[in-house]
DNA sequence: CTGAAAGCGCTTACAG
DNA sequence: CTGAAAGCGCTTACAG
């Protein structure tokens, strides 16, 4: 050895001492933890844990004194390192469009609802409705690990379809229907509410339709539907307004003389909001047009309001409240354990106010 | 020692072993980790952790082999244990009494765009209209350790308010106006919207006016001065119909007949919202009353198809886009460091669509 | 620009 | 019914 004087190290240090391990404070206590909790009430931890976890298992006078710990303390668990640790998170993704103006925010009003009451919270995710940054939006929904997620809509790209099925949570895509599915579905097609629309207008005997719509997926299928019915009626010139979402009545308003100078013989127009469709009634009666008598209109959502203020209406009425409900229970008995897979039809009706 | 026949076991074990710590599987690897990233990258976890944190600080070179490695293997960080590790759980909570058919949902909507944009997420707790529960609702959100929190409305009780000023994170109360807010605050004076609505009926004559409306508490502050208004100028008689939330037209309607039993002379009516106010004036119509020369009737939110469909109404328009922007400004203000309290009126504007 | 060690605050899996 | 030890997957605070 090069050295051995003796060292300045205190007399009781040892040569076989191990080095002392560097304490690195973090910054301090950040607030009350489990462990502060249990040792006023002179239990271990995993008890206080278990309080809130698993109240049966503990004893009734134990958890009352650890309740009221507690309660006194005013201290709140910390879910970011109870769901680290047992791989729940209670939480679950809604991944929407957008919830302004729309029909999407009842469904996830009570979507949120059912979730809380069996002890879920929500991440709100608005997508908008261009899938350009879909990517990593799933990326930010899925850093907080779901325990399950609703989608509006049926996921676009076979990418995100990919994904999301290699998780392996619960997924249930909502207000739309596929024969693919990623998982579970409640929804409809829009498809066939565009085939229905495109019959009633037949069965008026329109000749001249035409149609104001965004141009998001289900506002597209549902084009598509009506534009192939009219077709197998031999009805293949359709004036056509596509706008970018989202529909309002001033673009309504606005889209009626567009409709009209492509068709001047315009005698009916599919829209793809009630929104829509109160700009267009409203223009329509601003030129001295007779709704429904001259113009057959038909919405889509059937707002409450429409129907009072607006009675020569017709629109596309969708149970939102049923889908909201329908999904939060296909993922709670998911998360349950119960394995079946589960496709809802929850249809649609066409809310004619006014005989023609 | 009663027992010193050779043990069983191997000829390697040493009298001063450790008790071999016991293994506990919990139940196998869950998914990729940084670890596993780091491992293909050939770095430290530590810097695959700055790739996504702090990027500047990693070589270019380095952080595009990360990120190569980070995309093929799909790897995605757990925020729970980010959040755990850091403190920074990267979430805002919103409380929000509930967001179908309602006005909030476009505050929710531009500000929960907002704060994804600055790398947030928002974490949605409906509080329906009672506050029942409301501590319960706290608990489950502050477990979250949320980086801040949107209330809609100022917090009732005086617990809450405590319990969040507490917690020592950026809140701000919106949609509403008080001299004490918690924090900062986005928002406007309801009663001074009552008082406004009830000097625009002065204006015009009335002398028996009414109303209707949800018991919630803003509407409550509306309600009152309106009242106060009206009491200063010698009205003291008001017809009055208050019914639970959510208002509906359906509702409105109802409410008419009811109004005109409690005062035969009716000349307005201050609606609680503009559904309430176009189930009123649907009513009136049908009943031959015509609004506004007989009957005045203000709502509350200006909505856009009101305006179309409804020109006789009078209505309050609140910019709830503005709110959302702000809150969120304000919260992320905050979050970068600056310390300034933040009280901001957004005002009303008294929507008179048809000359009276 | 990069990394080894320690710690964030819980819960799991045992054992008693 | 209760508890001591280990671990969940990250980041902090250093050190180089």
């Amino acid at each position: 050895m090069p050295n051995d004087k003796p060292t300045a190290y205190p007399a009781d240090s040892q040569d076989e001492a191990p080095p002392a391990p560097v304490k690195r404070s973090r910054g301090g206590p950040k607030g009350l933890r489990i462990t502060d909790v249990a040792a006023v009430a002179g239990v271990s931890p995993i008890t206080v844990s278990r309080v809130f976890n698993n109240p049966e298992s503990v004893a009734p006078e134990t958890l009352e004194r650890v309740r009221q710990v507690v309660h006194k303390l005013g201290y709140v668990p910390n879910r970011l390192a109870g769901g680290l640790s047992s791989s729940k998170s209670r939480l679950i993704a809604a991944i929407v469009p957008t919830i302004a103006h729309s029909l999407f925010s009842e469904t996830i009003q009570v979507f949120s609802e059912t979730m809380s009451k069996a002890g879920y919270q929500v991440l709100l995710a608005l997508s908008g409705y261009s899938d350009s940054s879909e990517e990593t939006l799933l990326d930010a929904v899925l850093s907080r690990r779901p325990e399950g997620v609703l989608l509006t809509g049926v996921a676009h790209t076979d990418s995100l379809r990919e994904r999301l099925r290699n998780v392996g949570i619960p997924i249930v895509e909502t207000w739309d229907m596929t024969d693919t599915p990623i998982d579970m579905l409640v929804g409809f097609s829009h498809y066939r509410v565009g085939e229905a629309v495109a019959e009633r207008f037949l069965a008026r005997g329109v000749l001249h339709p035409g149609l104001v719509s965004a141009n998001d997926d289900r506002a597209i299928a549902r084009i598509t539907g009506f534009r192939e019915r009219l077709a197998r009626a031999g009805i293949h010139d359709i004036a056509e307004v596509i706008v970018a979402p989202p529909s309002s009545v001033s673009i309504g308003k606005t889209s009626l003389p567009q409709l009209l100078e492509q068709t001047p013989q315009l005698d009916a127009v599919f829209c793809g909001s009630d929104l829509l469709a109160i700009g267009v009634l409203g223009e329509a009666k601003r030129r001295g047009i007779d709704v429904p008598s001259q113009l057959a209109i038909c919405g889509f959502g059937d707002l409450e309001f429409a129907s009072e203020t607006s009675p020569q209406l017709t629109t596309v009425g969708v149970d939102g409240t049923r889908i909201g409900v329908s999904a939060a229970r296909c993922l709670l008995e998911r998360l349950k354990g119960v394995k079946e897979a589960n496709v809802t039809d929850v249809g649609f009706h066409i809310v004619e106010r006014q005989t023609v």
